[in-house]
RNA sequence: GGCGGCGUAGCCAAGUGGCUAAGGCACGGGCCUGCAAAGCCCUGAUCCCCGGUUCGAGUCCGGGCGCCGCCUCCA
């Protein structure tokens, strides 16, 4: 049996990945900022932390996984400046930070849901953690990371040597072009804020008393005092868009190493990569954006995109098109299909026979998680004719725990509650029933045609025949 | 300007130097049901271009061309 090898964005190489406790894996996924709906790029990464998650369930490990909820102090910009997007949603909408964070909380969870995700063990809200942040910064200021400026509470990014490790960042080559804004007083262009004053004047929806004075923590501090609170010290393993890296990852990392004195504080960082509309990511500045509720309003199954999913590998941009999630709809169906008619199936199976071909599924999610490689192994035992049926419903069942894609449950028999009733057409309907009744063919197929032309699309069924406006589906 | 990545059949995509380059979807044939739908079977690639290394390269190196991402909010 391979061992488990990942790829780790620090090292930037693949390899043997071993928990650093036996037998138990920590997880930690940066999560959603509950300002506005999750677009399918974003519900890419809830899907790969998912997938992860489930491979080691199914190798055995006991698995704590910690997505965090952000709702405060995510900043418009990076370079510490701007409004709080929660703040500035909230105040679009009228209504408290907690309304706007609470219904895209809800709506972030329906839509994992919806996709089959495993709920994590712990989904902790940033802003029910402010002293955990606070303690965190108190022992920064201890041992000298801090200092502050009348604009906040700043961590001294050159008492880390360690900084640009984890994105490969060359800091001086990157300070000639770069358009940051400059929060005046800051030491180094890559500081970054621990903790932000309430600005005078200005009452926030969201502030809090601390040692430094009124105000709101900075963003990337919560990961670090949500996951040590969740998992301890270190963590085996910390997922997140790759286009965390460079920032929010890299401050997490320099809080968390001087704050704990661990190195690596993470022993394994896994990114994705992003999700492409066409030719470009889809991104909410960009507003080329597709939501999970935007594909089920067209009559997708939202585990259509966990197929689509897992069709490419997490480490590429993977292209989304109306033509590839039709794809991945059609090939769920049969393969659904094909899992339920195969618990039809009686008997037992051959564990010798079967031994291969859980092998090579195995192997190609230990190979950091191929998972187009895995589905192949899928579909060679669902389109399999020398395996018997027992064998190839007890190798689905068992890759099913890790794909997620509800295979071998009871399937909606073809899209049976769509079907429609109408005088006119169920008239015209009884005609043709007539003239088939009696193989006067032509007649069927001339009302089928003018019916057609209609955009109606007729099904015989042992049951007679149904119908249903085309593209309505 | 700096850094990273990608270009494989109509589409989504695997591919860890070496037998006939995975898989899915679509298209086109065929079987099967009066027809249609569903289902099943069959079918498709000089791996962007040009050099080089090698007995052998889609896979390694160099040079082009095209595209994407990050350094600005973004998963």
């Amino acid at each position: 049996m391979k061992p488990i090898e990942f790829y780790d964005t620090r090292t930037r190489r693949q390899r043997r990945f071993e928990p650093l406790e036996p037998g138990r894996v920590g997880i930690y996924s940066c999560g959603p900022t509950v300002y506005a709906e999750q677009h399918i790029g974003n519900l890419r990464s809830r899907l790969f932390s998912d997938l992860l998650k489930r491979f080691l369930l199914s190798e055995g490990f006991e698995v704590t996984h910690v997505i965090n909820i952000t709702d405060v102090g995510h900043l418009v910009s990076d370079a510490d400046e701007g409004e709080d997007k929660m703040e500035a949603a909230a105040r679009r909408a009228g209504r408290s930070a907690l309304e706007i964070a609470d219904h895209y909380t809800r709506l972030w969870r329906e839509d994992a849901a919806a996709v089959n995700c495993l709920p994590p063990e712990h989904n902790p809200r940033a802003s029910e953690h402010i002293r955990e942040q606070i303690e965190l910064a108190k022992k920064l200021e201890a041992k000298g990371y801090l200092y502050t400026i009348p604009d906040g509470v700043y961590f001294d990014t050159s008492r880390f040597p360690r900084y640009a490790e984890l994105a490969g960042l060359d800091l001086a080559g990157q300070a000639e072009g770069a358009r940051i804004g400059v929060t005046e007083g800051k030491r180094n262009p890559s500081d970054f804020a621990v903790w932000k004053f309430a600005e005078e004047g200005v009452r926030r929806l969201q502030e809090w008393d601390s040692p430094w004075g009124r105000g709101f923590p900075g963003w990337h501090l919560e990961c670090s005092a949500m996951s040590v609170r969740y998992l301890g010290e270190r963590i085996d393993i910390h997922t997140g868009g790759i286009d965390l890296a460079p920032v929010h990852h890299t401050n997490e990392v320099a809080q968390s190493e001087c704050a704990f004195d661990v190195h690596p504080w993470v022993d394994f960082w896994m990114h994705n990569e992003f999700l492409n509309m066409g030719a470009e990511k889809m991104s909410k500045s960009t507003g080329n954006v597709t939501t999970l509720s935007d594909l089920v309003r067209r009559g997708i199954d939202p585990l259509a995109f966990r197929y689509f999913f897992l069709q490419a590998h997490y480490r590429q941009q993977q292209v989304f098109s109306e033509k590839a999630i039709q794809s991945a709809a059609k090939g769920l169906q049969r393969l659904q299909k094909i899992a339920a008619a195969l618990e039809e199936a009686t008997g037992e199976g051959d564990e010798a026979l079967q031994a291969p071909f859980r092998a090579r599924f195995r192997d190609a999610l230990a190979d950091d998680l191929n998972a187009p490689r895995a589905m192949a192994v899928v579909w060679d035992v669902a389109r399999n004719d020398t395996l018997g049926e027992a064998d190839r419903r007890d190798l689905l069942r068992r890759f099913e725990a890790v794909l997620g894609l509800k295979l071998g449950e009871a399937v909606v028999e073809d899209d049976g509650d769509r079907w429609e009733t109408d005088p006119g057409i169920d008239g015209l309907l009884a005609e043709r029933q007539a003239a088939r009744a009696a193989k006067d063919w032509a007649t069927a197929d001339r009302i089928r045609d003018e019916l057609v032309a209609m955009g109606i699309e007729i099904v015989d069924t042992p049951e007679g025949a149904r119908w249903r406006r085309k593209g309505a589906g």
